[in-house]
DNA sequence: TATATTGTAACTATAATAGTTACAAATGAA
DNA sequence: TTCATTTGTAACTATTATAGTTACAATATA
């Protein structure tokens, strides 16, 4: 596997959350529905809560939830709670003795930051509620188990 | 190393040739700008040239030259021409058996799909000729050997 | 003919990610 | 109080992608 799919992870996981509204789910219910282990989603999670997204508590009867409303979720934020890369990634070692090499790297920087910026922007167009809504499109929707 | 560092390696490569104007120049020479090694360059250009950016020529006074001039060559195709993933994965297996697992991604499809085209629409602003003028701001300009 | 260079396959080393195991801490219920 | 459940997290393994390297055939020039 070579990029991350946290953030696809992520977003099916506040989707499945916003379909359960305000019951409690397990990393395990969760991992369930993503196809994946327990741990990789509470791993996640963990991040998800540090952003404020999610909450959680631990204990017989415990889960996890929506910290906020679908609607007020930005997929902007959320892409940001798990990458702390960037999409576009500098070389390591231009030749300081070159003219380009010694000045290749802030014009990179200014073009790849200029490319990471219209990235989140374009996420932060959506939110949970949306993918809930690409999710269920017609139907009424009344929560999932 | 997580991310390829391969289209900023070939913004460097072009930005060289591009500085080298009309002479040719070794993958030997190219490497010791970038700071890598000559086989990692040649692999570089050969994607370059498939989308008829560079061209070569093999043999004793070999080398490589842009195909076009560097206000021709815009950093949207340099992108597609070394990444051939989407910036944003997809998660593997999402459970066909959740009413969220099921439809998640074609969701989530047109989410990076939209992302993807902002971030290579961004990209698009910006030519060869623009990262030669950042590299080099303020002098007039005569060629790098 | 000798030399320089591309073109490319094959291999190694490194690093990132997902997945897994294990277990302490916390919580609620019997 | 005791037991079962669940989070929180560290540590480890397996897999994969990338960069780097070696080797060498093919090509072109002088």
């Amino acid at each position: 596997m070579n990029a991350s799919q946290q953030f696809a992870v992520s977003v099916h996981i506040l989707t499945v959350l916003a379909a359960s509204r305000e019951q409690v789910l397990t990393s395990e219910e969760i991992a369930g529905s993503v196809g994946t282990h327990p741990v990789v989603i509470r791993r996640i999670l963990g991040h998800l809560r540090a952003h404020g997204l999610v909450e959680s508590r631990p204990g017989a009867a415990g889960g996890w939830r929506l910290e906020k409303p679908p609607a007020q979720i930005v997929l902007g934020v959320v892409y940001r709670a798990v990458n702390h890369e960037a999409v576009l990634v500098m070389h390591q070692h231009p030749n300081p003795g070159c003219p380009v090499g010694a000045r290749i790297q802030p014009a990179l920087a200014e073009v790849f930051s200029a490319a990471q910026t219209a990235l989140e922007a374009e996420l932060a167009h959506y939110t949970v509620a949306d993918m809930l809504g690409k999710v269920f499109p017609l139907e009424s929707f009344q929560g999932v188990e």
